[in-house]
DNA sequence: CTGAAAGCGCTTACAG
DNA sequence: CTGAAAGCGCTTACAG
């Protein structure tokens, strides 16, 4: 059996009452006494049950984090920072990831809730799974949950007017963005307001084609296919992820289009891998340990009953100059 | 406040007993009383305590899961794995990324203990922190951690003697390995092994760069330097990952061979990621989905007490035909 | 400075 | 078929 309190009390000679307080460090207590403790939670190699204490506190330092896939290089890099940032802070990450599946999230909302989480990180669409009585602080990073819900993003419009006039700068002529889902309200739309904005401008034609979201990274060619087909003067493409963006820079040069001699193209997250094996990918840098900080901190101050004046919180892009939109 | 057990019993007017026994279907309760319990949870609005339930019962159905980082994309892969079957299969993923440090393993495993996970799954060398009294059930992937413990892996051997065939059946004179850290143990070093035995039955001297693990993709290139320094005849490369082989063909590159013409590049791990963005990597493809079921099918056995004779089990990998190493 | 008692939310023998 | 009581391992007023 594991040890509790109470074989430590037994072994230490003292009450439970103290071994707690010994381990809270709560109230006064002999410095003899507290090493009489502290030699036999050793001895019997005690360690506390925090099920127990977090069933007593009502706070179980447990944050819930729901992405679509940590198999996506984004998400497991933002993953990667939220979780060691959250054990830096004291608090512990349960991971789920939805696949984009609004059943599957559905179900890890109740699991959470379940499981006393303090709070919870979303990078999903949670299709209106949060709008009634909110049970626990929640924050999204890139995405519209609910009106009080805070959001934390990389500014996407500053982004996208950077990726937009990159294209126009390297001198293309057709510039088509390739986006995601185009049914869902998210931050990252603001990455195809700004290219609209800046094609408008220049006096160009915008023109969008949207990527359905699909699981695993399996997503289908075919709308990219369709786009060559239908815009074969395409000289400039502005993919709105990294592996959107080499993706289609591989059908291109398929089809015998040379990058970036004939087609610019340009990517958005520029994320730690992404640079590493494709540092010729000209791309948007998301600051994703800024995003993950803020959305932390964000969330522990929510937890610890600190309201915000400011729902929305924005950090900003820089580029990543590659090769594939010119010298 | 949540509701609790009490609330529902007062509003479907029966005792506390009756709903756990509804909720936990035990036991003989009349479809009525049923019914009522059932309704009333949904007009509060009830959902169980995991903490109070997992507290009694001595079982958590937590499953801590300890990697490098997610944000390597191998790691990211079969981490989104193997939460998708720990959930398919009630378990609840503890998320625990390493960072290759040993502190830092060393809290999260006293972490995991404090929080009664069931059992654990490891990714890491975990630099004999497990070799006392094992406090739960673990299985590991593709690492030794003592005598006792269930490892899984891919087939290393195969996948070494299949890389390193490749590159003879390609031509190439002088095959050089790059591999991780030398200075421990893992199953993974079988892929050394196997291509050292090739090498010998083929009458060639094998050598191996060792390049240290660091987190978090920034490893140095230094050594990668000094191989094509060293060894400027080389012109064909085992690299015992993806990364690895990407960063050193860009670099040979830099230095102008020609891949596949002088140069041959073979990887290993085959994630979805790398076949999708850089399907022209030849490497060996481990079989990520298997890996992580058997991890965690064997885990659960163990933590509903039956025994294995087995304490090793091993995939086979396959080979993906990129253009690296010739046509 | 220390201990006995009650309680966190749940479950399970034990009665009836 | 249903309920009162005790207990999972911890913590915290309340006494002393």
């Amino acid at each position: 059996m594991k040890p509790k309190i109470q074989d430590v009390a037994k072994v230490a000679g003292v009450s439970p009452t103290t071994v707690s307080r010994v381990l809270n460090d709560r109230g006064y207590i002999s410095s003899k006494t507290k090493e009489k403790v502290f030699e036999a939670m050793k001895e019997i190699n005690y360690v506390p049950n925090d099920l127990a204490r977090s069933l007593y506190n009502k706070r179980s330092y447990l944050i819930g984090v729901i992405v679509p896939s940590t198999s996506n290089p984004f998400f497991g890099e933002l993953v990667a920072y939220i979780e060691n940032i959250c054990d830096e802070r004291g608090y512990k990450v349960l991971l789920c990831n939805s696949l984009h599946e609004a059943d599957k999230e559905k179900k890890y909302w109740e699991m959470l809730r379940r499981n006393q989480v303090d709070g919870v990180i979303v990078v999903t669409y949670n299709r209106g799974l949060i709008d009634k009585k909110q049970q626990f602080p929640a924050v999204a990073i890139d995405h519209y949950l609910a009106e009080n819900i805070h959001v934390v993003s990389s500014d996407n419009f500053q982004g996208g007017e950077m990726a937009s006039r990159e294209l126009i700068k390297a001198g293309c002529k057709k510039i088509i963005h390739i986006n995601g889902d185009a049914s869902l309200e998210t931050p990252a739309n603001n990455r195809q307001y700004a290219y609209e904005k800046v094609m408008q401008e220049a006096g160009r034609t915008a023109e969008t084609y949207h990527i359905p979201d699909v699981a695993f990274l399996e997503s289908n060619i075919d709308i990219i296919k369709q786009l060559f087909k239908e815009r074969p003067d395409v000289d400039g493409i502005f993919a709105s992820d990294d592996l959107l963006a080499v993706r289609t820079m591989q059908y291109a040069e398929s089809l015998g289009y040379r990058v970036p001699q004939d087609l610019k193209i340009i990517g958005y997250d520029g994320t730690c891998l992404i640079r590493s094996i494709y540092p010729k990918l000209t791309t948007i840098i998301q600051p994703t340990y800024q995003i993950a900080e803020n959305a932390v901190e964000t969330l522990i101050q929510e937890i610890d009953g600190k309201t915000h004046d400011t729902k929305e919180k924005t950090f900003p892009v820089s580029l990543w100059k590659g090769e594939t939109t010119g010298e």
